[in-house]
DNA sequence: AATTGTAATGCAAACGTTTGCACTGAAAAA
DNA sequence: TTTTTCAGTGCAAACGTTTGCATTACAATT
């Protein structure tokens, strides 16, 4: 593999030269650098990235860190995603992208040790799911900058992260509904075991409340993400006899029981009953009728969190913040 | 970051000695390995990898290339599962795993001679869909190992594969309808775009002519994955007048209209028709009813992609081969 | 006692860059 | 003409490892 050295002797220059050239020196002459850069186009040569970071003490790489028990809060399209959003961040960087599996079995901090002390990896994008307050003390420590994807809660010392806008998804979906002229809506799938369900349901009330519809408690209903369970809990919520004009749903699996339920009871969708879902775009574009969702972008979410990190290790002692990424309502057929 | 040479001072020995004791050279002493580590653990000293890929001239790294514009044979979920699988390989290996995105408009050629020269992976995992003629060629000039996801056609050069077993999967499938005394299978889905496809529907042609079951072609039925031609197709079968007993699907998306087709027909699935899907454990789990699918092992392609990757950078003249990871039937609500 | 053999360790060069400093030569200022 | 300045370039050290070779010290063999 040919070297610096080898392109200095064919330019007849020194490899100081050759290197500043690369780097865009100002201190180089036009003439000079014409010379040069023929010359590295001719021999096709490109600079030993290992070298560089061995000098600079940069690697010009940042670690990703995917949890692979957690395929409950991170399902799998869902965090792929994120992936891309991440890569792309780091192309326009020239950044590269290593990805390390965790699961609860695996000492993280051995692995994230491995991936800064090791590979000198100079950042960690890393999944909240994961972020105990001890790995965040450990990661100050070390001084490495991090992400978390995912919101964090604010009694964590300053972290950084980049979420989606659970809450105010919910209120967009509330406020959706709220302009076909449909006023008892329920909200179904609260799990208060996931902070994302917490943030849903807040946005539900909060929406309700400011709309200034009677708030009735028990149409938000808690069940976690099965299609079984919603199934189940549709069921019985058109059996109270107290049936509500919308039903928002607080998770994608659970949408599919929630949908099927008021089909088998031969109620109508969306004439008798509306739904709105959250993301998953390929589930809810493959479901009859197609469900309007609210949608997420978690490809932006990654692209952001890459970025954010980016500004953390070009500038150390930024503070640390958090970035919601809105959503959208996309209507398909379960809504008018 | 503490360095090889102050271990070396705090044992009060050479940096040869603490680089020997480290890569557990036989050389050494019992007991000046002892001392040593003792100082490596007090110290936490991790080695810098950069230095040692810098000197032995191995990053101990493999790149990973996604396609980002292929998102019909290499769905989202889909590859996720690879990625898994690849990067548990590596870390059995010691190895870390870079991922790169490439889609249509960029020059894979500059993204790969990027990874190789500048960062300086060992290794390539990517996708066939990526694979042209031109790119082999050049990979194998650069003298760079490489492993395709998918099967790669024998027309070309020898390159190193691994691919889900798609012909003897649907072979699977038939035998198994034949079990439960089908006999009036159709083959729902043939794209003959899509290499994976002509596989699958040449383990169907296979299956019933080893079964010796009348074949009648008008039963292999083209379309691409989409629920609407599922849907589309299945009608124009039903009301064809000669209905099958069983169908396979050669595609997810295009199961879910197929199975509607057949509900909206008033049809008893699977006491009319059985159905049976390919992969996506994910969609068939859930839909009503669950679907019955040839099961395809996604991890496990990814792992033995990197396995096999690791076998060509250790051994060099290595000759190139193929891989089939086998399918397994999972039955689910759609078939006896 | 002299020689040989060997296990254990150290020395120093090397990997391919970057960069502070020194140097050169020519233009500008004296 | 002599001195100063400065743009442009080169020298050489440094980054943190590995490794061929030399060295040491001591045991075994003569």
């Amino acid at each position: 593999m040919i070297s610096i050295k080898e392109v200095a002797k064919a330019a007849g220059v020194s490899t100081s030269t050759v290197s500043r050239v690369i780097n865009n020196s100002p201190s180089i002459s036009q003439s000079t650098k014409d010379k040069v850069w023929a010359v590295i186009k001719k021999l096709n040569y490109s600079p030993n990235n290992i070298a560089k970071a061995l000098i600079t003490n940069k690697s010009y790489t940042i670690a990703l860190l995917i949890d692979v028990d957690d395929d409950k809060s991170f399902q799998n399209p869902f965090f792929y995603e994120v992936i891309h959003g991440i890569e792309k961040s780091c192309q326009e960087k020239e950044f590269s992208l290593m990805v390390a599996n965790v699961n609860t079995k695996m000492k993280k901090q051995d692995i994230i040790s491995w991936l800064v002390k090791s590979k000198r990896a100079e950042g960690i994008v890393l999944p909240v799911s994961i972020l105990t307050r001890e790995l965040v003390k450990e990661l100050k420590d070390m001084g490495i900058p991090f992400v978390a994807v995912g919101e964090v809660d604010s009694i964590q010392d300053n972290v950084s992260w980049v979420d989606i806008d659970n809450k105010k998804g919910t209120e967009k979906a509330v406020y959706y509904l709220y302009e076909q002229g449909l006023k008892d809506i329920a909200f179904i799938g609260y799990d208060s075991t996931k902070d994302f369900s917490k943030r849903r349901v807040e946005g539900f009330k909060s929406a309700i409340e400011k709309i200034g519809i009677s708030n009735n408690d028990s149409w938000i209903i808690s069940c976690n993400n099965s299609k079984e369970q919603g199934y189940k809990e549709m069921m019985k919520l058109i059996d109270s006899g107290k049936m509500p004009q919308a039903v928002i749903c607080g998770n994608d699996s659970l949408s599919v029981g929630v949908i099927k339920a008021i089909q088998d009871k031969d109620l109508k969708i969306p004439e008798d009953i509306s739904v709105i879902s959250f993301d998953s775009r390929q589930i809810a574009s493959l479901m009859y009728p197609e469900v309007t969702t609210v949608d997420v972008d978690v490809f932006e979410m990654g692209y952001q969190s890459a970025k954010m990190l980016f500004d953390l290790i070009e500038n150390n002692n930024l503070t640390d913040q958090g970035l919601l990424i809105s959503t959208k309502i996309i209507k398909r057929n379960t809504t008018k």
